[in-house]
DNA sequence: ATTTAGATCCTCT
DNA sequence: GAGGATCTAAATG
């Protein structure tokens, strides 16, 4: 039985709107203090793709606290707090030294979906409502900024797998504009979402809406 | 089905 | 002191 391979450095280092349509079908898992193994497939990304990026964190070359992990190695986990509630995790990419990231947005949920539940804590949840959208994947994975900055090459809470469900081809993909944008101009309109067409377990802002019986998808 | 308001606090100006 | 890469519950058509 061999382990699952893990995406390394190399995977990383290159642009944001490359990785954020090859992050979609991987595997991302979270490994709790006590050891419990949670995981889902990423189905939902967003690309925030560098300096000249308006709705990035590091727009203008920014460099705060805050964002400092962006700048760091392609790897780097960037994990930061927001709307007074929710966290929200990306997965620096590129050069060291140059800002960019993507976000990752939703999950299938696969291993420790009773964990998941427990964290999400509101009661009983659809499992395509664990961790579709990006703050509930971070609270469904114990993802806060306890976080922030490690390498997900190494690190062995958090990390990437290669195997998620297999590749998924790019017409089961779908691109769009991102999500919950200020003004940003021209930005807000460029395509840098990307989700797995039809999957139930995306974001709100992403579900196509059923033209049979106004239900859910399913499935 | 769609809209709304409120929660809530860290970060940067 | 303002506003945010969001989410939920409640109200309304």
């Amino acid at each position: 039985m061999r382990m699952p391979e893990r995406l390394d450095r190399k995977f990383f280092a290159r642009g944001a709107i490359e990785l954020a349509a090859e992050l979609i079908g991987r595997r991302l898992v979270r490994v709790l203090p006590r050891g419990d193994r949670l995981s889902g497939v990423i189905v939902e990304t967003e690309a925030y793709v560098g300096v000249q990026d308006r709705a990035s964190h590091a727009y203008g070359g920014r460099c705060t606290p805050r964002n400092r992990s962006m700048y760091g190695p392609p790897g780097t986990a960037y994990v930061y707090f927001t709307y007074g509630m929710h966290h929200c995790m990306n997965v620096v990419c590129g050069k060291e030294g140059e800002p960019a990231a993507v976000l990752i947005r939703a999950a299938k949920p696969i291993e420790g979906l009773g964990h998941m539940q427990v964290l999400r804590g509101r009661g009983t949840i659809e499992p395509t409502e664990l961790c579709s959208g990006p703050g509930k994947l971070c609270q469904a994975m114990q993802i806060d900024r306890t976080l922030d900055g490690i390498d997900l090459v190494n690190s062995s809470e958090l990390f990437l797998e290669i195997e998620g469900e297999g590749p998924i081809s790019a017409i089961g993909i779908t691109r769009g504009p991102r999500i919950g944008l200020g003004d940003v101009g021209s930005w807000a309109k460029r395509r840098l979402r990307w989700y797995v067409s039809d999957s139930p377990y995306v974001s709100g802002g992403s579900r196509k809406r059923s033209p049979f019986r106004g239900g859910r998808n399913r499935g």
